[in-house]
RNA sequence: GCGGGCGUGGCGAAACGGUAGACGCAGCGGACUCAAAAUCCGCCGUAGCAAUACGUGUCGGUUCGAAUCCGACCGCCCGCACCA
């Protein structure tokens, strides 16, 4: 007997279902996460959005995977914490307060307004009673609180700094945020200017956020070797030479150098342009200071380092060679020698370093070269234009000679730390590091304000707590450029809290990189009025066990949220040093892009494509005419490459547009967004419905069941493990085998009760990524509450054995036949069945193999 | 320059060292329809009527067996970049 005919139900409409679905949720409160629960506690997170106007595909992706976990595990039995909030202070709404006139609170509020709707619209199993944005009193508040605590222990401090000056956001920036020398947001040429900032003391962890990357087990290599090298830790010898003759109070030039086994073949030392003793010596020296202004306007300007020539100064200072007293070196003042790093000097070993060796080209300086690879002749060994940078053996050396680069370190770091200059050892073994603290200080308006009041007479004196928060003011007009809060003299002027004089507030705010990095600590216990977090909350949910988002953030955001959580435990705000213990970075969502005749960006929604014998012909709706197809780039509004969620939301549903973002490519990969795509992700959605009330109806004799309730377990027990992984786009795959399998079991002979068991667990195996077209084929399949409640079906394990296999079997590596054995038969046994295949004997002639591999379970080798 | 990653059909991609191309998109042929959409059936790496041969950027190696491991090269992508 066979199925009938399923009369056609109803097409899906996600309109009208997508909407009563999240009221459904939204009713029964069950993504409000209590924090009081016996379950194991699962905490996911996503980056949480910028407040810029609308969410993009990017949010979409980025939301939809979260969702994915965030839903499984709650199936699984994890109390799961899966908040929203808002990066809400920053640019672009000082920008729009420019451009419109209108209050960045106001503008702010609005995009948050518009971009909650929009992310309801998703289908998000959020817990929107712990809603957070970064500009809310009642979250900076609590900033300012833990800026004070850090102060008070000595990880805040104030100095006058060379910073990267932004000359078109009119503000500072951290290193970590000039990229290609330009500011990350503005792109414009960073200059370097001399202000007072304020610093996060992040190298005092420098050692330790490199060591902890190794436990880490749970972010991707590539992220932990990018933090490791941006720490950038080396291990050298600070050593110091002696000057010939003193100038000042300079009677020597102290210099890093991690191969100090290259001392022999030192032929000058070069200091820095902003080295002290530089400026000792340009006093009375004109043309030394125009050297240095020279050096200064090259800055930070990363096209100018690229190019620049190695330019040096003759001071015609000298001084005595650490190792030879006898021995005097000439002292440069050169434009490649940083400040910032080491000691601002270093002796210049031509042969071994290349920078040197240009260096000493140029002025005539000459090389000596003191270690030799291994495979070469050392009295032969020469160095012309190319310096050796490898490891070899010391020539030309003195004592050191026919050492290892190694063991002359070595011998050269002991040797030095018993020579005495001035009363203290001549060397000392130094760790040095890359990475720099961390300027916080913003002249900007719309962030949070530093709790500081400065005093002439008490100096920068902290707000009392009791006081916090300091208010941002509500009335601000953005008619000048600069930062309107110094211009706000109301709010600006202040009576010294200690000593009750007239005072001023700090009118810098803090890096919004501040804000984002300890969110995901707040969302623990959002409503705490008096403390950024409850201890028990905070210890209870971290470490996030999931964190996704954009690979951008691999140093910035992800590095400093290191940091502010060591800084909060060593504060007591938290007793946890690392906030993320699993990170996962998508990919980009990226889509063609479309010139027309005239050379300007087409929209897609503007685009009508024709095929013509096999080629794609894009054409504009309106105008007809012909539109260059372009390359496939990340969506943004320049290229007008950009598909807004709400149309596709509108006109294909959320659950499609899920479903697309997660099936295409592997999540860490770009994902091309295209319109057949979706429409193959909406087809989907239908054909579901249509399964699901086909098996309903179905009342076959039963022939296809086992086959059926096997195709559904193996997908369950690999869908499974694949969200576990994050490998959205095979459990994606995994449901559509189990759809192909249930669609041809309906068509002859499955029971209804097999039928709707497989159909269910499709069901359930759609549901985290298609949630309301879930909730209503539960519905028709009778099914009592919510799916989103519902427990993860279990896994028949016998289902998932085969009694018989098959077993490929190859001749020489080649695939020659198939053998049938029983599941459970030995290697004996399948090479019996092997050799009496028809096909074997064919090739063996009636000669036995010369070797007969059998690997249980997979294969057949024979070796003739 | 330094560090890392990736090269598989027309496209997105699968593949514990074990049958390369699962699954989807596009395409082609057919059914249903007056027609279209939707849906359904079939085909779909290359060459060949077929048996079969050849195929995972190129060349070599290890192995009974390599997309996968090793070496060299080519190409693309990402990060850092005068860090001593």
């Amino acid at each position: 007997m066979t199925n009938p005919t399923p009369t056609a139900p109803e097409r899906y409409n996600a309109k009208d279902a997508e909407p009563r679905w999240q009221a459904a949720w939204a009713q029964a409160k069950i993504f409000e996460t209590p924090n009081d629960d016996s379950r194991p506690k699962y905490y996911v997170l996503e980056m949480f959005p910028y407040p810029s106007g609308r969410i993009h595909m990017g949010h979409v992706r980025n939301y939809a995977m979260g969702d994915v976990v965030a839903r499984y595990k709650r199936a699984r039995g994890f109390n799961v914490l899966h908040p929203m909030g808002w990066d809400a202070f920053g640019l672009p709404a000082e920008n729009a307060a420019m451009e419109r006139r209108v209050n960045p609170r106001d503008w702010t509020y609005a995009n948050i307004a518009t971009m909650r709707g929009q992310l309801q619209s998703m289908g998000l199993s959020l817990d929107w009673s712990r809603e957070i944005a970064t500009c809310d009193p009642a979250y900076y508040k609590h900033q300012q609180r833990m800026f004070l605590d850090f102060l008070e222990k000595g990880l805040v401090t104030r100095r006058t700094a060379k910073v990267n000056w932004d000359p078109v956001d009119h503000t500072v920036l951290a290193n970590e945020q000039v990229i290609d020398g330009r500011g990350w947001r503005s792109g414009a040429l960073v200059e370097s200017r001399e202000l007072t900032q304020w610093f996060f003391k992040i190298t005092d962890f420098a050692e330790d956020l490199l060591g902890a990357l190794d436990g880490l087990e749970r972010w991707p290599e590539k992220v932990r070797l990018m933090q490791k090298n941006w720490i950038g830790k080396s291990e050298g010898l600070e050593v110091r030479f002696a000057l010939t003759r003193s100038v000042g109070a300079h009677d020597a030039v102290k210099v890093y150098t991690t191969r100090p086994d290259t001392l022999f073949g030192a032929k000058f030392l070069a200091i820095a342009a902003d080295h002290p003793l530089a400026a000792a010596l340009s006093a009375d020296r004109p043309e030394l200071q125009t050297f240095i202004e020279a050096c200064r306007r090259i800055g930070t300007a990363q096209e100018a380092i690229d190019t620049a020539e190695k330019l040096g100064f003759d001071t015609g200072l000298t001084v005595r060679h650490p190792l030879d007293p006898a021995w005097e070196l000439p002292v440069y003042v050169a434009n490649f020698v940083l400040m910032e790093y080491g000691t601002g000097a270093v002796f210049g070993c031509p042969a071994h370093d290349q920078r040197d060796l240009d260096f000493a080209n140029k002025y005539g300086l000459g090389n000596t070269p003191v270690v030799c690879p291994e495979d070469q002749d050392p009295s032969a060994f020469v160095v012309t234009d190319t310096a050796y940078d490898g490891d070899g053996r010391l020539i030309n050396s003195r004592f050191l000679d026919g050492m290892t680069t190694g063991e002359a370190f070595e011998a050269v770091a002991n040797r030095l730390k018993q020579e005495v200059l001035a009363g203290s050892p001549v060397a000392a073994r130094k760790v040095q590091f890359r990475l720099r603290d961390w300027g916080v200080s913003r002249q900007r308006y719309w962030g949070c304000p530093i709790p500081i009041i400065h005093c002439d007479a008490c100096g920068p004196v902290p707000v009392p707590v009791a006081d916090l928060p300091v208010k941002l003011p509500e009335e601000v007009s953005f008619d000048q450029p600069g930062n309107p809060l110094e211009r706000d003299h109301a709010w600006r002027n202040v009576p010294c809290p200690r000593c009750g004089q007239a005072a001023r507030r700090e009118t810098d705010t803090m890096d919004t990189f501040v804000d984002s990095s300890w969110y995901f600590a707040r969302f623990t216990a959002p409503w705490l009025q008096d403390a950024p977090t409850d201890r028990r909350a905070v210890d209870h949910w971290l470490a996030v066990d999931q964190y996704i988002g954009g690979i951008e953030h691999a140093i910035l955001h992800l590095l400093y949220a290191r940091f502010f959580t060591r800084a909060m435990r060593e504060t007591g705000w938290s007793g946890v040093a690392e906030p993320f213990a699993g990170l996962f970075t998508q990919g980009m969502v990226v889509h063609e892009t479309y010139k027309d005749e005239a050379g300007a960006w087409v929209p897609p929604a503007e685009i009508r494509f024709e095929s013509e014998e096999g080629t794609r012909r894009a054409f504009h709706v309106k105008t007809g005419s012909p539109v260059a197809i372009g390359a496939i780039e990340k969506m943004s509004k320049s290229k007008k490459n950009v598909v807004d969620p709400d149309d596709i939301i509108a006109s294909y549903g959320a659950d499609t547009a899920r479903w697309f973002m997660l099936s295409d490519s592997p999540p860490e990969r770009d994902v091309i967004w295209t319109e057949e795509g979706v429409q193959g992700a909406a087809r989907f959605v239908q054909r579901v419905w249509r399964l699901v009330n086909a098996a309903a109806q179905a009342g076959g004799d039963g022939a296809a069941d086992l086959g059926l309730r096997k195709a559904a377990h193996r997908a369950l027990a690999g869908v499974g493990d694949d969200v576990e992984r994050l490998r959205f786009n095979r459990c994606v795959a995994q449901v559509y085998t189990l759809a192909n399998a249930l669609d041809d079991a309906l068509r002859g002979t499955a029971s209804r009760e097999a039928a709707t068991e497989a159909a269910g667990i499709l069901v359930q195996l759609i549901a985290p990524m298609m949630p309301h077209l879930a909730e209503e084929c539960w519905q028709a399949l009778g099914r009592s509450g919510l799916v989103a409640q519902a427990s993860w079906p279990q896994v028949e394990a016998a289902l998932l054995v085969e009694d018989e296999i098959t077993l490929p079997v190859q001749i020489n590596g080649k695939k020659r036949a198939d053998v049938t054995v029983p599941r459970d038969a030995d290697a004996k046994a399948v090479e019996a069945a092997t050799l009496a295949l028809e096909a074997v004997q064919k090739v063996l002639e009636g000669k036995a193999p010369r070797k007969v591999i059998v690997v249980p379970g997979r294969i057949v080798n024979l070796v003739v």
